[in-house]
RNA sequence: CCAGUCGGCCGGACGGUCGCUGCCCGCAACGGCAGAGGAAAGUCCGGGCUCCACGGAAAAACGGUGCCGGAUAACGCCCGGCGGGGGCGACCCCAGGGAAAGUGCCACAGAGACGAUACCGCCUGACGUCCUCGGAUGACAGGUAAGGGUGAAAAGGUGGGGUAAGAGCCCACCGCAAUGCUGGCAACAGGAUUGGCAGGGCAAACCCCACCGGGAGCAAAAUCGAAUAGGGGUGGCCGGCGGGCUGUCGCAAGGCAGGACCGCAGGGUUUUUCGGCCCGACCACCCGGGUUGAUUGCUUGAGGCGCAUGGCGACAUGCGUCCCAGAUGAAUGACCGUCACGUCCGGGCGGCAGCGCCCGGGCCAUACAGAACCCGGCUUACAGGCCGGCUGGCGCU
């Protein structure tokens, strides 16, 4: 594992409003956001190290909507901790591209998911993101899926 | 042991795997160290710090505080007292300056509501009527604040004397006011003399008095500053360009120079003149502002801990010791295992009892909540648990 793949974080205000004009992908857990920096890049004319840079970045959405500050953080945690545990699967099937930005947009549900089916239906986004949009047939069965274990699930985390 | 009251504290632990932020070492990799709270919250007070304003101040306006003393950098917090109220008690509660500076409000009821009042009643008198000659009764005149009635309040309260009936009319005690005395730094307390007695409530109504306060905030403020756009200044273009002519160099192409020839050359102005001046465009250089962003501010501080001393205490002083988060789309975590603690069930032991302890098994809940410049407070939220002081009961010896 020499190769190991590594994501970079991304930090500004513009770099999420560009992300969110790319492709979407949502599941009943988030929503995945992701745009190529080639595509559609921030300041053309300018000397941007960012656009150089080959490595694909990420952030992170929790609006308001999800709960107080201490609901927000740990939600935000858990997904950070998720991809972490979903990197090699990603790695292994070239599912994260270079030079492309993705956006985690969090839903409420996320805060006490199982911590397994929020790594699987991260995998399954990843796909799912850059599967072209005419497959719609395909795409929904993806999203399926992915959605039958985290809502049986909820059902019992719940209540 | 039960009930209560006051104060303080904890608010999961250990291990494993994988990460995040900062610092240190290093070329780098690896590695080492540190990493949320009692409220980090609400942003309600008080300070430090920064910028702005301002001659020193003071006043007006506005806002705040409001028994006294202390403590503090400061406070509306805190500590110790005082006064009032509640509780058997420990203890708790109080926005607790001024109502003889003024204005305003207090419905309705009631005969009368501010230095007021005679409706009923009570008493006296002369007159009329009746009769068992002493009373009853009617209207009138006068006295009266004891009783009834109205009200939040009716001009001190209780008891006695007194009187035609009554009344601080007189007396005792209580209350009130004034004066001076004693104790206390003071708030205030105590008792003395005098006065038959001034007088309702509301100041979280306006107001008066005393004291305090300049404004905005770390998104403060400072530094560096990309691209794009744009501001100011100086210079160039502008003694120009093209053609032709003359001179000169050259084999030639062409170069150089001259000049009172011809044409062209953004706009305006001057009587005309491409000559002058002004404006604009373009080019070059310089200066200034400034967005994204970066750096500083940014963590050593009214700092933590321990001991000693002074003080009832808040707190202060001295000595020793420690360095203890600095993120900025925002680190301080995720997952797994074991165990505490809790609770429920069953069994056993001790004890008169409430109860306590031990063993086995099940459950797997664990609150409120996440630093954002830093401190002192207040307020609000908080599963569960621990410790101590004091008060009132009950039981046993």
């Amino acid at each position: 594992m020499t190769g190991r793949l590594k994501i970079e974080r991304l930090r500004t205000r513009a770099e999420f409003v560009n992300a969110a004009k790319g492709r979407r992908y949502s599941t009943p857990l988030f929503t995945l956001q992701a745009v190529d920096r080639r595509e559609r890049a921030l300041a053309p004319d300018g000397p941007d190290a960012a656009r150089e840079s080959q490595e694909p970045r990420l952030g992170y959405t929790v609006t308001k909507k999800s709960g107080n500050s201490v609901q927000r953080n740990r939600i935000r945690r858990r997904l950070k901790a998720a991809l972490a545990e979903a990197t090699p699967q990603l790695d292994q099937g070239g599912l994260v591209k270079p030079r492309h930005d993705y956006v985690l947009v969090a839903r409420s549900t996320a805060i006490d998911a199982p911590f397994a089916n929020i790594v699987a239906t991260l995998t399954s986004a990843f796909a799912g993101v850059h599967r072209p949009r005419s497959s719609a047939k395909a795409r929904l069965n993806v999203a399926e899926a992915a959605t039958e274990v985290p809502v049986s699930a909820d059902r019992d985390g719940i209540r």
